[in-house]
RNA sequence: CGGGAGGUAGCGCAGUCCGGCUAGCGCGCUUGGUUCGGGACCAAGAGGCCGAGGGUUCAAAUCCCUCUCUCCCGACCA
């Protein structure tokens, strides 16, 4: 991919709508456009990285057994009615009449609706165990939206929902999807910690909320400096006793134990082994996709810009050439990376060498590669790891094999 | 929803107290030339209903009123 053909536009100065760290980042790196307050367009490199992500969690998701859907995000209010929900969350949900004079909702959360396919198709044991997810756009009208993409109106949720005929298949999908979770986290770099939280207006009777420590968190934890264990309560450490000091956390996903709270009040049944019907036993484990994007900036970035893992990065390699007369070369060498199957931007644009890397640094690909005078005199190509600022000076095989290895290509 | 700060060109800002504007500056953009391994230089250009509406005045970006949008702190947050 060309970079002047591409749709990246890097801003010179902080935009001043935003003040924390990934919110200024992802504009000023043309990642996103701001249509409203709490209202984002995601722009090319940023759908690329939310593709990226959206990958990461499907592949861990399906390797669990779960399996995807896309729910409808209108919905009648009346779906809503027989959990009570429609008054709960009666404030977020963005409200509306048809043509017809029905009254419809933007869904902000999805238990209803999905409760409602599976008791039209699960109707015995045998049918059970189930996990159903989907990576969908959900609507809250929120009283703050606030920094960025962290807490926005319209905003990418992977929600995924279990169904189990008793209370220990409940508990073995609620393993599989805490580490799933823990799988999808780790792969998209993020050092996260989890910890039992109320299942608030979900309801249910078990919750883990997984969190990451960002100046801009939300939710305060207390963290104990010598055990490096986060608690909920003000006291002090449990093990060691000694004084804990807060720390903003980031939730970046949530599991929760739901039982029967939907299945009965909508009467999602199934026949049991006995003969009898019972309420399906749910579960239901969020993660906030376009969120991540921010969580992941929030905890990877330096005075220069991102740096994104490999996992989720928009290009593998950021090319930069530095002389007119080497594009050629450098379309060719690109060309010879993406048939290996790796994601290249090629910066062929023509301006100076100072405004070319800082770009590079600013979009925060991990590699950075390098074609100028050390190829014109010796046919050296330089490659700068983004993140850890390490040099290397190859041979074009050298180099090749080197990105090879390093995306196991 | 309470408190605070803001809205002037695509982006970042000055000007507002103390009315005189035919509204500036930097970046970016266009054209030509020189540069070309770290946000280059010269020359010539284009680009604004000064957030919206009303009022005061000979005269409003500037003063007064109303509204609106954005950001921050807090409350709230599946």
């Amino acid at each position: 991919m060309l970079y002047s053909k591409s749709f990246i536009f890097t801003l010179r100065d902080d935009p001043k709508t935003a003040e924390c760290v990934s919110h200024k980042l992802l504009l000023k790196g043309s990642y996103l456009s701001m249509i409203s307050s709490g209202i984002y367009s995601y722009l090319p490199l940023g759908f690329r990285v939310l593709e990226n992500i959206s990958n990461v969690i499907r592949k861990n998701m399906n390797l669990a057994g779960a399996e995807e859907l896309l729910m409808s995000a209108l919905q009648p209010i009346e779906m809503w009615q027989k959990t009570g929900r429609d008054q709960v969350l009666s404030e977020v949900m963005f409200k509306f009449k048809d043509r017809k004079n029905r009254n419809l909702c933007l869904g902000p959360t999805h238990e209803e609706e999905i409760t409602e396919i599976v008791k039209k198709f699960v109707l015995s044991y045998k049918q059970l165990p189930r996990i159903l997810y989907q990576i969908q756009t959900k609507y809250r009208d929120e009283v703050r939206p606030r920094f960025g993409v962290v807490r926005a109106c319209e905003f990418i949720m992977k929600d995924a929902y279990s169904f189990d005929a008793d209370e220990d298949g409940l508990g073995e999908n609620y393993k599989k999807m805490f580490s799933a979770y823990e799988n999808i986290f780790n792969e998209c770099g993020l050092k996260f910690i989890t910890i039992e939280a109320d299942s608030g207006p979900m309801g249910g009777n078990a919750s883990h909320e997984f969190m990451v420590q960002a100046e801009i968190g939300e939710d305060i934890l207390l963290y104990c400096e010598k055990c490096g264990k986060y608690f909920k309560e003000k006291e002090n450490c449990l093990d060691c006793a000694a004084k804990l000091t807060e720390k903003r956390m980031i939730e970046i996903g949530h599991v929760f134990k739901l039982g029967t709270k939907y299945s009965l009040a909508q009467e999602a049944l199934f026949v049991d082994k006995d003969g009898a019907r019972k309420p399906v036993i749910m579960g239901c484990y969020g993660i906030g996709v376009s969120r991540l994007l921010s969580a992941i900036v929030e905890t990877n970035y330096d005075e220069k810009g991102i740096i994104w893992p490999k996992s989720v990065s928009p290009f593998d390699v950021s090319l930069v050439v530095l002389s007119e007369n080497l594009k050629d070369n450098a379309i060719a060498l690109g060309d010879k990376l993406e048939r290996l199957g790796l994601k290249v931007l090629v910066d062929e644009r023509n301006d100076g060498a100072g405004v070319k890397f800082n770009d590079a640094y600013l979009l925060g690909n991990p590699y950075i590669v390098i074609m100028g005078k050390n190829y014109t005199s010796s046919g050296k190509i330089d490659l700068e790891i983004r993140k850890t600022k390490e040099k290397h000076n190859f041979s074009e095989e050298e180099l090749i094999n080197f990105l090879k290895e390093a995306y196991g290509k």
